[in-house]
DNA sequence: CGTCTATTTGAATGTACTCAAAAGCGGTGG
DNA sequence: CCACCGCTTTTGAGTACATTCAAATAGACG
């Protein structure tokens, strides 16, 4: 029961022969909280299954605050895309804010995996699609809400998270300061 | 000198013999301004490729107030992937704002097509990455940045839309008010 | 030319931010 | 086991960015 092969069969069918092939394309690593996946400067060359635990993908902007752009827990794909693709040093940081498992691929891997299990374009694809859905959701609701709509969709959606993770991230995904956030959760 | 045809060549090589089957699964259409590609309410079942003209992706919100997504001009490829995929009617729309040529493509043409062209799968894919860089962008600059250094950022990214539509599209686009937009201008 | 819409301007308001300080909480070492 | 340290959360006062509403002006188009 791996689930990353898992994830493959939500779209794609593996047979168990496959299995094994396929996930020597990857890597397995384990981290302590606070560990980066990626940094500021570097050239992103990877891709990051979550296989447990949670990371923060986020930017540093000008006056050294801290945006979250998304999250990602157990059983998501996460990588800079744009860095990866342009080989342009990333402004980006990946860094794990709990104790996390993740399966990591290159981009060159990825592609010969990709060369040799083209049924796994479907898969690649349909991530994205859903991917750009999110990303449509949240602009919209970036411009559409109020921090405190945002904040209770948020509670509602990611219950789980709201326990483990501190205000201030949750606040720095929101789009707001953390003492901002904590009168809003006053507000009841 | 097909621009659908040079836009899938920007990614995958096309033969002359093939361009005119490929052709064949796209319907062109021409509409003048403020037409409808897609209503809300409606279960959106293509795909469009602006072929000239320029059309804007927006949401109306309880207020009623709009708020444009994104614009699509010459070259764009755009729909409402959260209701072409599930088949749930779309809470948004896509309208001309000057008029408009398009190539449209339902999704089961889509599918068949990429039946027919596996190595079209490639080229979703890349502009599907491509667009899942954009939308990061867009959300880092919304939190990182103010109205002002948006608009400038803006101008100076789409020059020619600056004069070719109304003011108030553009605050739409930025999520601020057209009062507001209209006061940073005059801010130099 | 007249009508309709877009843009500008102004005053009052509201939402969210900054800065500062206090209170709470969790982990670590003595 | 408790005391202390560092980090997170709360609270408060003052401020800034952006909105609302209203009205005047400017532009576009038949």
């Amino acid at each position: 029961m791996n689930l990353l092969i898992e994830h493959f069969r939500k779209f794609v069918s593996i047979t168990s022969s496959e299995e094994e092939d396929i996930l020597s394309y990857f890597e397995l690593i384990k981290v302590p909280k606070k560990s980066f996946l990626l940094k500021k400067g570097d050239i992103c060359d990877s891709s990051f299954f979550i296989n447990e635990g949670c990371v923060k993908f986020y930017s540093i902007d000008n006056s050294g605050v801290e945006h979250i752009i998304l999250f990602g827990p157990e059983n998501w794909w996460i990588t800079d895309m744009f860095s990866l693709l342009s080989e342009i040093p990333s402004e980006l940081f990946i860094e794990s804010i709990l104790p996390t498992s993740y399966y990591q691929i290159t981009r060159k891997k990825q592609l010969q995996l990709l060369e040799n299990f083209p049924k796994l374009e479907k898969h690649f694809r349909i991530l994205l699609e859903n991917h750009t859905i999110s990303n449509h959701k949240r602009i919209r609701q970036n411009m559409e809400l109020t921090a405190k709509e945002r904040y209770e969709i948020f509670c509602n959606r990611y219950p789980s998270l709201i326990q483990t993770i501190p205000q201030k991230l949750i606040a720095s995904y929101l789009g707001v300061t953390p003492e901002f956030l904590s009168k809003l959760r006053g507000m009841y």
